[in-house]
DNA sequence: CGGCGGCTTGATCCCTTTCAACTGTTGTGG
DNA sequence: CCACAACAGTTGAAAGGGATCAAGCCGCCG
């Protein structure tokens, strides 16, 4: 029994053997293709609550993929004002600004115990000119973090914090289905302070958006305990739409 | 006379000719490997005020770089409601957000009349396996992408509608210099209406924010002509910190 | 138990939104 | 060429939502 659970335990430290193969860097690579990346990725580095990953200014070694838990992203400025602008989940890719000039402009800590894989970059190079599948998919990846930038924008643009609440509690729990996460009842890891900072809010706004959600039924919540109870109200509240672009015209 | 200003134009037509070859994808490239890109490049097209070159939604055909002019992304939902998520002036690379799916993710207009240069994405492709310097250069122009987003989300994320105005007059500024434009005298293309969109303001809430800075001496303004007077104050005002990351420390 | 940190709740103030009127420019047609 | 409409932008006054300051709650750990 022990042995079995040992050996399922090695399985999944290859990617091949891997939750997240179908969302993280194999998904549309050759079974051939997928061993040989497996060489390249060092896997399973543990990451402890508010750990540092990376901080902003060093030079990057390698780009990253969340394996299990959930990171921050964020910027400090001198004045010692600091802004998340990214929260990875499992499957997901980050570090990747760090390809314009081989240096980091944001700093990455883990929200909870997790685990990474990182793909080291001189390895990356290296193999892409003769893995072109791989380069593409980085490439993918790296497109997709541009349009959850702009997800980002629509959020932060001209929206209520009961609105800005409500979507982040929506993709959040969107998020977590996609990687197989449990999707209506889980811990947020994320606490009030680093969510307000995200949604450029203050944390006593996000505590009220909280109790107004909770009052119409939405979701109970205590501390990071959430349990989502009407998504679809919830979606409502949101503004949500999906964006999968109908062909709608501008004027 | 004439025919020498022809030829010079013919000249700019190509990348090793064109003044934007520093900062678009010609950057990094061996002279061979320019001459290369040139011919996979489609040159030169015209766009009016207010056409579109793609809409959300559109199979992407390629990727674009502005030449000349400028131009706005946006995404409209169902119910009407638009966000301009982009601003992109010459030398910057546009629909790269459509490499994810093949699907253009945003709407793109010319904020006045313009060219841009057209790299079809077949090519791209096909080229990138041989040339992988195009395919990493492409890279590290989607990646500046990324940390435009991060930009924006700190543009947006808590702060005033006078910052935020400062804020993006500053950077427009920086990116016009950047791309060898008037930095302290221009014309700003972009209307009231799109600006505050932009911005997540009310136009009237930007049309007050403008008359502070008036006020205050940074700047002169009368609809979309804007003159700078006072740069540095205006940073002040605007909380501006190049994010030269110093290796400061979080906590 | 006591103290601390993370979170919640309350009261007040201020900035942005909203609604409305006005100015000035551009473009069209008689 | 002027009258007029249409539009972009400005300014004013009132209303509302989030920020701010302050106090209280509660789970956790020494």
């Amino acid at each position: 029994m022990t042995s079995k659970l040992i050996q399922l335990d090695e399985v999944r430290r290859i990617c091949s053997g891997c939750n997240m193969r179908q969302l993280c860097l194999p998904a549309g690579l050759q079974p051939g293709e997928i061993n040989e990346l497996d060489q390249l990725v060092q896997k399973r580095r543990r990451i402890k609550t508010d750990e540092y990953l990376f901080r902003a200014g060093d030079v990057a070694q390698a780009i990253y993929a969340v394996r299990v838990g959930s990171f921050k992203s964020f910027r400090l400025r001198e004045d010692g004002v600091w802004q998340i602008v990214g929260i990875h989940l499992p499957g997901e890719l980050f570090g990747l600004d760090a390809l314009a000039d081989r240096c980091h402009q944001v700093s990455v800590q883990a929200l909870e115990t997790s685990n990474v894989c990182a793909l080291p970059l001189a390895d990356l190079e290296a193999v892409s000119a003769r893995m072109p599948s791989l380069s593409k998919q980085v490439m993918r990846m790296t497109s997709r973090e541009l349009n959850s930038g702009h997800d980002n924008h629509e959020l932060l643009a001209r929206r209520s914090a009961q609105e800005r609440v409500a979507l982040f509690l929506c993709r959040y729990a969107d998020r977590r289905r996609n990687c197989g996460l449990q999707a209506d009842s889980f811990d947020m890891a994320i606490s009030r302070q680093d969510l307000s900072n995200y949604l450029g809010l203050q944390l006593e706004t996000v505590s009220r958006a909280f109790r107004q959600l909770k009052d119409l039924g939405c979701i109970t919540a205590n501390r990071s305990l959430l349990e989502i109870k009407d998504l679809s109200s919830l979606r409502d509240i949101a503004g949500f739409c999906d964006n999968t672009p109908d062909y709608a015209y501008h004027q």
